[in-house]
DNA sequence: CTGTTAGCGCTTTCAA
DNA sequence: TTGAAAGCGCTAACAG
């Protein structure tokens, strides 16, 4: 049986509101003495606060459930660190809890644990969440915010970077080299954000004075399956000298993809991934890629999270890094 | 203000113990009617369990907290799949803790947000416990269990791979092959776990009548820079044909190094890496790996937290996967 | 089948 | 500076 207030209390010779105070440090409440003996009480019976009692009648909880949509995503880890980084300085703490992929039933079992207990604000780490889902977060009276995620009509709080400038810029980065036939592999349409990313890739191509064709976007749900998938669809045959692909994964699959239908990236076929994680610099050649900040969004979505007024919506930056996967086409 | 079983009790026009009995299904203690005009009301005012304070009172939680020793830890995600998988069996939640790399005030906070509260399980991801930690997880009377990591004089309970077996498998693969000259690459030798390898390692070699050079052994923390630092210094001239990559992270860094010096895999160099997550077909070649079995590890953990009786100790199995990292070497 | 009562461990007025 | 008392939202005897 864990030790409590009472039991200090009793062992100190105090009240339980004593110890309350001096434990909660509320200074100027209590006198040397009395602290000393209550903090010798309280280590001598090895006393664990209980802090979801305090919270009960507090109704104040310093943790901020993190939700991500599901172990495979890999950037996830960036947000977490960001969310750390920015909660530890508020003295907040952060739990994550994993909602499955598309699973409905797995996203309400984590997002009533959280729910059912005290936490000061929710973050969901590109999680879709149903709309049943929905309902049930806004019934909660939790505040929270999506990261990596964004939304069509629905005033929903986001933070997340410009898809549409996502698409653009890789695309953008490919012409400037002098590409002009780029396919798009692995991008979901089904989604905000992936239709955005398609957007920016269309108009950068119209800017340039290109139509793109239909079977250049193969369409996918950026794992690395859906850009080796894309890549043979494609074929060795393709008139393309440039892909795009949806995000790291799919871009991976791409060039791994491509190397068994015997094209050599950069030489035969030049790649842009979006994301830019460190699984760029880890595959050989190293991808060159739209970096998406990732720890500013989840610094954002502290931010966010402990605003008394929520200005909805966020866009946080990117950036091109060139790596090894683009070359420069010299005109034909 | 959230509704409480009160607001329902008043509605509904019954006790709260009756809306408790109800809303906790308590079958056969309540009756179809009053069941129903409970419910009804319960919808109305959109109410929403407190299960803190439920908790409070029953002295029971059904959370397991999963507490990982980094966001860096690529093996973890599988892990947590097994935890998850198994949990969920069992009606139970689980939520997860980042604790940082070799940071005791990071292990201290992440620790503290789950003693604090009511947890019926700790498992700890590969996460090595500054003493100070240690003490604190055994005086809170939660059961815990390490995953994926091993002590060695002390007591503890863990569930892990044989580490002693995995270094001697991966070695022994290569000799297999013809291979006699061969490195261990990033390996730890503080721990437990990374002094096993490298027993395994050398008795490999042992008895196949080779003495293994000092040099042969590059220590490290598993990371690509680890591996990374290993390769630059066997060298481009070394006389080793293979290597042992002590995590799939620090053979990349192994394998990438390797290119950047000149040396081909498996043409020139053979790897063999331990761990065997996803990323070692990622790679170009693909990584041969003794894999460890990270999602049983989980189920495992589980199934310790929930049996009353602790056996302490218990190894999951690995096995050898090949792939494409190493060649057969014809007698020189 | 249902209500009354007590109490989980803690904080917080209110009085002293 | 301290203690008594009330109560956070819920469950669990116990009695009816």
């Amino acid at each position: 049986m864990a030790a409590t207030i009472k039991d200090i209390a009793k062992l100190a010779g105090v009240s339980t509101a004593t110890v309350s105070r001096v434990l909660a440090n509320k200074s100027a409440f209590f006198s040397e003495a009395t602290a000393t003996k209550v903090h010798a009480a309280a280590t001598e019976l090895g006393y664990q606060k209980n802090t979801a009692a305090a919270e009960l009648v507090t109704r104040h909880s310093n943790v901020i459930a993190a939700v991500v949509n599901s172990t495979k995503t890999n950037f996830a880890s960036q947000i977490i660190e960001g969310i750390q980084a920015e909660a530890h300085q508020h003295e907040l703490n952060v739990i994550i809890l994993y909602a499955g992929d598309a699973d409905s039933a797995q996203q309400r079992r984590a997002l009533m644990t959280v729910i059912e207990r005290p936490v000061m604000g929710i973050l969901l780490l590109s999680v879709d969440l149903a709309p049943e889902n929905l309902t049930l977060l806004q019934g909660s009276q939790v505040p929270y915010c999506f990261l990596s995620i964004s939304f069509d009509g629905e005033r929903l709080p986001y933070i997340t970077s410009d898809d549409w400038q996502v698409g653009y810029q890789a695309t953008q980065a490919l012409i400037k080299q002098g590409h002009r036939r780029i396919g798009l592999a692995g991008v979901d349409r089904d989604f905000h954000t992936g239709r955005q990313r398609v957007l920016g890739y269309t108009q950068a191509l119209q800017d340039a004075g290109i139509t793109p064709k239909a079977e250049w976007i193969q369409l996918g749900n950026y794992s690395y399956d859906a850009g080796q998938a894309a890549m043979q669809a494609y074929g060795a045959q393709t008139e393309l000298t440039a892909i795009v692909g949806a995000s790291d994964m799919a871009a991976i699959g791409v060039m791994n993809q491509a190397r068994d239908l015997g094209l050599l990236v950069p030489a035969d076929l030049s790649i842009v991934a979006i994301d830019g994680t460190e699984l760029c610099s880890l595959v050989q050649p190293q991808l060159t890629s739209v970096s998406q900040n990732f720890y500013e969004m989840g610094i954002a979505g502290v931010q966010q999270l402990r605003s008394i007024e929520t200005l909805p919506q966020k866009i946080t930056p990117i950036k091109l890094v060139n790596r090894q996967s683009v070359r420069m086409l010299s005109p034909e």
